[in-house]
DNA sequence: ACCTGAACACCGTTCAAGT
DNA sequence: ACCTGAACACCGTTCAAGT
């Protein structure tokens, strides 16, 4: 008899990022999201081989939040913005991304979507790549609390940017 | 009857740091550790109570290799180079130096020794910061393959590293 | 087709006992 | 003091059996 599934693929990947952002990483095992999804941990197999093959789905959905969070910042300051309003908000999400886990996975390409309106607005490979790796670097820091003693993240923030964006063509956001 | 050690803090951190290059972070493994230190698993949790433990240890052992890397270079520009060397030639150990973990430990103040004397030559936090955290995005990415299509990733980061000295007054190295 | 309980391997960690 | 074997808990993963 073929039988009814109790849960979906958008069931699961929510249950995990639920799972991410209150409990952290470890959390997000296979035992926990099946239950958190309706299901039982060995019947999660079903749908993803691995649990890296699992967490790159959730990185893929955390992918697409961002990239819609970014979206409608129209101004490349305003998108830069965008993208640290989102890391902050999600910490563990943001660590995700960018562990790099699975070869055979287009998780790459996807990071790599992230960055194209930039470089289009940019118009220039190696000074959207200085942006994105600034961006990338002082997020990263600000999360791991590199920036914990003295000075004011905000406004260095500010600066860098807009220092990153000077003769850029890039209106002020 | 007072026992002889079988081994010494130092055959540790070298084991688990020749592991974590060699064979990646998941096998850095209490027992793997310890066998390869000369003991057997339970015993290494005499010298540290956590595996975080540990690889905060090693971790902290990489960030002295990573001064001592920096250390000869006279100019901002030729330390940054030297930070990058660093971080392609061992990249799992740089990876790990970025990962959080023990709360209570001192990796955090550890790090933040790296940036001083940026900071120092450059004069300015702000300006530091800047350089810092594009320096870490850069390699980061660079390791997680995000540049990985098109582009001269040599000649990015050349160009990114001298519009971020521009008009700091730092010597070309 | 999809779900489940039972089982296995591996790893972090504890502990009582050895020297 | 430091080392060890045995044991436990937890988790990723497999599999035979259920519907």
């Amino acid at each position: 008899m073929p039988a009814a599934p109790k849960t979906s693929a958008e069931d699961i990947v929510a249950a995990a990022l639920k799972l991410l952002e209150t409990r952290g990483l470890d959390a997000v095992n296979m035992q926990a999201v099946a239950v958190a999804a309706g299901i039982k941990g060995p019947s999660l197999y079903k749908r993803y081989a691995t649990r890296d093959l699992l967490l790159d789905d959730v990185a893929r959905e955390g992918l697409l939040d961002l990239e819609a969070r970014m979206g409608p910042a129209r101004t490349v300051a305003a998108k830069a913005r965008a993208y640290r309003q989102f890391a902050l908000e999600r910490p563990q999400l943001y660590g995700l991304l960018y562990a790099a886990r699975e070869e055979g996975g287009d998780l790459v390409a996807r990071r790599g979507e992230v960055a194209k309106p930039i470089i289009e607005a940019l118009g220039s490979l190696a000074a959207a790549r200085l942006l994105t790796a600034w961006l990338h670097g002082f997020v990263s820091m600000e999360l791991a609390g590199a920036f914990r003693l003295g000075g004011d993240t905000e406004k260095d923030f500010e600066w860098g940017l807009s220092r990153l964006l000077e003769s850029s063509g890039d209106a002020r956001g």
